[in-house]
DNA sequence: TTGTATGCGTTATCAG
DNA sequence: CTGATAACGCATACAA
């Protein structure tokens, strides 16, 4: 290891206490203009960088936050991250990633990782076989958590999440709007409350629309292309295809349109379709695909919020939870508008 | 803040010295297996956790490493710091990342806020704006640095990068070998020499193949749908227009195909496109656009590689510099492929 | 096999 | 305004 230069080397090379040299770096308004000075030349000198692992040994506080997800290249996740990165920053926090890879075990332990790391904080959308929480309400009591977007319902946890029902319930309504009555959906993994809550959305819309359910129009999905194609394959052998497809992502969603294409099934004149997450591709397509926006960066940018003011507040004994619910975003594009 | 359990609440518990505990804890062999026992439940039962903080103190070690993007929500960045922290995580390592904004002042910060962490090695694609490099020159000294991607030439400093040059070269190779005589190219910010190593070999691909560069073939863009749009309307008030277009930017390269679209010239009958970063949606087009991957997973886990390399010989005192160059990965899709 | 003492680099407290 | 000292939590050399 590099020896590393510390105050001391400062304080013998100028014949003071590194008492005063701690003070004079941290700017104390105690020490005299000339010391403070006589310091920060020899410490430019010296090439000194303060040692903050001594500093939060000290002060119990880090500076540091953490954030776990399923992936961090994903067009949502990395933008979430952006987003608290980005109002952190400023505060002087900086950003520890982990990726859960989907797997709760993998979690577990990047959270464990993380609390032995003494994060301030730290920021999480639970995995897909995330069942059993008490990695994460064992969590909470050593250091804030805060759940955005894929939230478990934990007692003293605050959560940023987008109003999936709500999403649902409009990107239905929109595609009945056109005049679509056999609308389909394709499903998310119902382990997650948001897929559960779009398929809710779109339950109510049929409903309130005086639609009845078609079973048959309910596929279930992965997030793939791959999916979406097969998903298009099984409506399209039904008695009665659907004329409007609401998908629950985006990459389904763009599988559904290359299968419709190929079979030369027009879009939108003869089905109608929606996607959700507004990846980047959907509105570069020569279709572009209509979809709902998550405004991941404000996800982020709230969630931040909501850990500084935890922190805040916190200091004057006061503990919260903060539920906070975003409005989703509707991007309609041409593979939804026929008026 | 929570005062946290450690070795010494354990070690009043149980009637034995912390440093009993410490080593317990930390398997030493030379613990009885009935202490090991008594110390691990005693833990377990306190919900004690490892302050990291402290043991860095001790050990001067971090695990941690400090990654510098220009942004962390781009295709390509993302998938090379998957890459980095997958490589990572299984040796106990921790990522720290950090946007740079394209801004070196902000990479100035970043960089001395990484080096106050005391993290164990950096990995940084610098900012467009990085002229001056003593910023980098001067933290090398303190921690090992690596490149991605977009480097300097800095003696003892580790580089992971692709060849530009021959990405380049084969991209229009591909281009003329379509039969294609009036090759142009929209070429990227010159203060980045990826930019100007795909222009080199752009330059040499021509000549190699007898053509002479036609100086109103080369543009200037940003990496944006819009300046594809502009450049291609730019190049269709010629009085010669191109037949081939070699975009340093997918986005840019997305742009023209719409732009050529819109006044219908026929890809790739009358031109043809090819792009550069193989993002995720340029194979999704309905008119899929051909590109160059980067490998971007395999860029970053030979990253670690290096540092890991690194890491190990610095232990025996050795000191070394690799510089890896991977090769580009060109993917023929519709927009260029005439045969 | 276990205990004692010390130091990692910093800052806060108490003197002066 | 500045100095001496203790403490943050842990690991290790040296003793026992």
């Amino acid at each position: 290891m590099k020896k590393s230069v510390t105050i001391y080397d400062i304080s013998k090379k100028l014949n003071i206490s590194a008492a005063t040299v701690s003070r004079a770096l941290n700017n104390h308004p105690k020490i005299s203009q000339k010391t403070k000075e006589l310091v920060l030349s020899a410490a430019k000198e010296l090439n000194y960088i303060q040692n903050t692992l001594a500093q939060s040994l000290k002060s119990g506080k880090t500076n540091r936050v953490g954030i776990i997800v399923p992936y961090i290249n994903s067009s949502f996740f990395s933008s979430v991250i952006r987003g608290i990165e980005e109002e952190l920053t400023p505060h002087g926090y900086h950003v520890i990633i982990c990726q859960s890879h989907e797997d709760v075990n993998l979690e577990k332990k990047q959270l464990s990782t993380l609390l032995n790391a003494q994060v301030d904080g730290i920021f999480m959308s639970v995995s897909k076989t995330t069942e059993d929480t008490k990695h994460i309400e064992n969590a909470k009591s050593k250091t804030p958590i805060i759940f955005f977007d894929r939230k478990k319902d934990i007692a003293g946890i605050s959560t940023v999440v987008i109003d999936d029902y709500k999403a649902g319930y409009l990107a239905t309504e929109h595609l009945i709007e056109q005049g679509c009555r056999k609308v389909c959906h394709l499903l998310g993994d119902l382990r997650l409350e948001i897929y559960q809550n779009r398929y809710n959305g779109y339950l109510d819309a049929l409903k309130d629309n005086g639609i009845l359910l078609n079973k048959d129009y309910v596929i279930p999905i992965e997030s793939s292309v791959e999916d979406g194609i097969e998903a298009t394959k099984k409506l399209w052998k039904l008695a009665s295809p659907p004329d409007a497809i609401f998908s629950a992502s985006d990459y389904a969603a763009l599988g559904v349109c290359q299968e419709l294409r190929n079979n030369n099934i027009r879009i939108p004149q003869d089905v109608t379709v929606i996607g959700f997450s507004n990846e980047p591709f959907t509105q570069y397509m020569e279709l572009p695909i209509s979809s709902v926006d998550q405004t991941p960066d404000i996800m982020g940018k709230i969630s931040a919020q909501v850990f500084l003011e935890y922190i805040n507040e916190n200091f004057s004994g006061i503990s919260i939870e903060k539920k906070v619910v975003l409005n989703p975003q509707l991007y309609i594009r041409e593979s939804s508008k026929r008026k």
